[in-house]
Order: C-alpha cells, then sequence, then structure tokens
DNA sequence: TAATTATATCAATATATCTTGATATTTAAG
DNA sequence: CTTAAATATCAAGATATATTGATATAATTA
C-alpha cells in the first residue's frame, strides 16, 4: 500500500507529469537542461525530481557538479503502464 | 492529461483505496454497508464514492433511497492495472 | 584559497484536500 | 401528509502539498 500510494502520490501533479513525459521524449537531462526547457525555476524542478526519484520512476547520475535525471529502467508494470498513459 | 489526473487524484488517498479494494472483493455494496465495514461516518464515504465515481472507477445503481456502488466493467487498462495493483 | 556554477534544502506563504457534524434531499411507510 | 431512513451536500477547521526566494552544499576553476 505505501509503495503504491508513494507512486500515485508522485504522479499526482501535474508538473511532476510534464517532467516525466519531457524525459521519457527526450533522455537523460540535466536540472538546468529543464529549466530552460519547461522554464521552471531551479529549487521547484529540484524538489519535483526527488519526490519522482525517490517514488522510483527516476535515476540520476552525477558527474561533477551536474546531475543527470532520467527515467529508470526497467521500471515495473504499474509504473510503465503509468508512463504509457503520460505519453499519450 | 486531465483524465489521467483525475484518475490519479482519484487513487491518492488511502480511504480511497480501501474502498476499491472492498468492492473489488465482495461486489456490489450500498453506503451502509461500507459503513458497517469499513467503519467510517456517512459523510466521508459518499464525498470519496462520488469522487471515485467520477472518476471512472465506479458505478451507482440505485433502488428506493440505498445507492448500491461496485468497481464500473470493463475498466480502461490503466484503471484495470491500478486495481490489480490495488489487489497485492 | 577565493570565486563561480549547478544543485539541494529551507522557511514562509498560498492553495488544495480531508474530516466532521449539521443540514438538505429523496423515497418509502404509516 | 408526516415521519423515518438512506444518501448527498455544505461549512468550518485541520492537514498536506506546492511555489517562491533565500541560503547551503559541493565541485570546479582562477
Amino acid at each position: 500500500m505505501e509503495v503504491f500510494l508513494k507512486s500515485i502520490s508522485a504522479l499526482n501533479d501535474e508538473t511532476r507529469v510534464l517532467i516525466l513525459r519531457f524525459l521519457d521524449e527526450y533522455g537523460e537531462c540535466c536540472v538546468c537542461d529543464l529549466q530552460n526547457s519547461l522554464g521552471m525555476i531551479q529549487s521547484r524542478l529540484s524538489r519535483h525530481l526527488k519526490i519522482l526519484k525517490e517514488a522510483g520512476f527516476l535515476k540520476v547520475r552525477r558527474k561533477g557538479t551536474w546531475a543527470y535525471y532520467s527515467i529508470r529502467s526497467p521500471l515495473d508494470r504499474f509504473r510503465s503502464e503509468a508512463l504509457e498513459e503520460i505519453r499519450h
């Protein structure tokens, strides 16, 4: 239940759905890419990226001061279905 | 997006997950059955049943003053997957 | 070491959602 | 027509979540 609700509450925000859709379409991005592409300030993105990561949707790769976020792979069945839903 | 987020926000509450799980297991119930079985007051149930219905998870059958709620069928793919997730 | 850059976290405020008890509505029964 | 029962809705307060700007951290470069 907790895991399910954690996934659900991560999805329950338009900003996070936009982030997932963008990373799904364009692949790995650093926070500043997302800032430019989605027109959001950094603290806002950082917060939502953390929530998506902790809910199992994203992974991070750090290189120097950069943090590159991407869709975690493989996703389990439910998260995959959710992502599929987000694509359309 | 609106439809997806409406489904997601309907799922984003432990009370509603419990209601879905109960109706999935026991089938059609009236509100007073749920009151007794789930130990929740009537106004609370009524609110959550409405949200689940409007998000496409439930249907109602009215008979006299009674309202019998059940899982809508067929559910689309994403809602089915969510329900499957709730079963376990 | 000091300055710079990218990212993370915090504090304050704003907004949304949930719970409860009270009231309204609808239908059936006396 | 009045009463009672089941359900729906509303208003108020409580709780959770989002946004923003400020600050902290960590790595890089001068």
